[in-house]
DNA sequence: GGTATCGGATACCCATGGGTATTGAGATGG
DNA sequence: CCATCTCAATACCCATGGGTATCCGATACC
């Protein structure tokens, strides 16, 4: 009556080993987001991927390890996003527009994004093993800032009004500080808000300050 | 021999109730903040003030309401030192570089307070009673913030260039924005870009930009 | 100074969850 | 078809640490 075989006969395929670890990488990222790291159970991970911590141990060292494989993960795809962004407007202003648009939607709308890189920052901070790994990604993602930034002043003809490194730590920074205060009181710094608080800071960097 | 009086016979006096609770605050802040919540052990903290894990029973519902009253504590203490700061320069633009380079060496030198600050800001993205705690302060930080902006924007004699409540959150999420960034990368973030990111931002938001 | 009360120390309970040893189903190869 | 290997499932171990019950010395009060 109750075979291993299913109706037609099939016996059960296994699933890959890939599409294991890669299940139990997006639940991870989940559950990481959603309790922070030190709450977040293994089972409850193995469960939200549909398998048990056999899986777990089977297909990473532990704990810390599984955490580690997403952020070297994390740390490959969070480039992607911020680099292409602004090749389609031409018009500085415009360009600045949809750049503090595009930042803020993702702000308010992907929080587990948000809630996960806090996560990640606020281990960082106390552990040298995390920051080693957070370090490089980070100076990265400034550096991808700078790099627009000086692009989009340059198709505007001007000559950048500050030093392009000073501009993507503060564009960088601006925008996780926004991130965080969003998290932290989403009624008061919504969308609109923060596309505005970007907006600003993009167009100060962007033409040169009135001397005065 | 071994009495429990001393040398002189004094009867070995008691600590106050209001130092002991004192000192349990103190070394809970500083455990919390070198450990992060859910790693920190009611019995640490209570060795590092000299106690034991009875005294915060004694003194706390248990870690979570210690926690809320390192929050509540904080709330209070955490605006005198933003407020006072640029009462002595009346030349704006000394008072954005005295600003800049007080904030700066703030952040770059009490890390404890920017490793607290993210472990707080992380707990409240996740937990909605610690963010009802949280998200006010922010509000009177944000604000105090527009404040001081205001304030000096008009003893320049300019109109503000941008809404000094909008001034007021960037300032405000850029300084948290600097801190972690600081926390995560210590070694290309230091206290000289802190200052130099900040300066410049202050400089934008207070002079209007020029028309293009 | 004797007694009641307070408050921190001590000893204990036990749920939790990371880690491990073992099992057994399904792939693999001869 | 059988032998072998792989890998997730299962069952288990046990250190950890929040919480509690109790004790006992110091203070307060009469």
């Amino acid at each position: 009556m109750s075979e291993t075989t299913g109706p037609r006969g099939g016996p059960t395929p296994r699933t890959r080993r890939d599409e294991v670890r890669r299940r139990l990488l997006d639940a991870a990222v989940r559950v990481f987001a959603e309790r922070g790291y030190a709450d977040s159970r293994l089972e409850d991970i193995a469960r939200e991927a549909g398998f048990t911590k056999g899986a777990v141990y089977s297909n990473f060292g532990g704990k810390q390890e599984l955490f580690a494989a997403i952020l070297r993960e994390r740390s490959e795809a969070e480039l992607d996003a911020v680099t292409a962004r602004t090749r389609d407007a031409d018009d500085p202003a415009a360009a600045v527009a949809a750049a503090a648009r595009l930042v803020a939607r993702r702000i308010a709308e992907d929080t587990e994004r948000g809630r996960l890189g806090l996560e990640v920052a606020a281990l960082a901070a106390r552990d040298s093993a995390t920051r080693d790994i957070v370090a490089p990604l980070r100076r990265a993602q400034r550096e991808a800032a700078a790099r627009s930034l000086a692009e989009v002043a340059d198709s505007g003809g001007a000559a950048p009004a500050v030093d392009p490194r000073l501009a993507g730590l503060i564009v960088h920074c601006l925008t996780n500080g926004l991130s965080m205060e969003h998290l932290a009181d989403p009624e008061a710094v919504d969308a609109a808000t923060v596309e505005r608080a970007l907006a600003t800071v993009l167009n100060a960097l962007l033409s040169p300050p009135a001397s005065g």
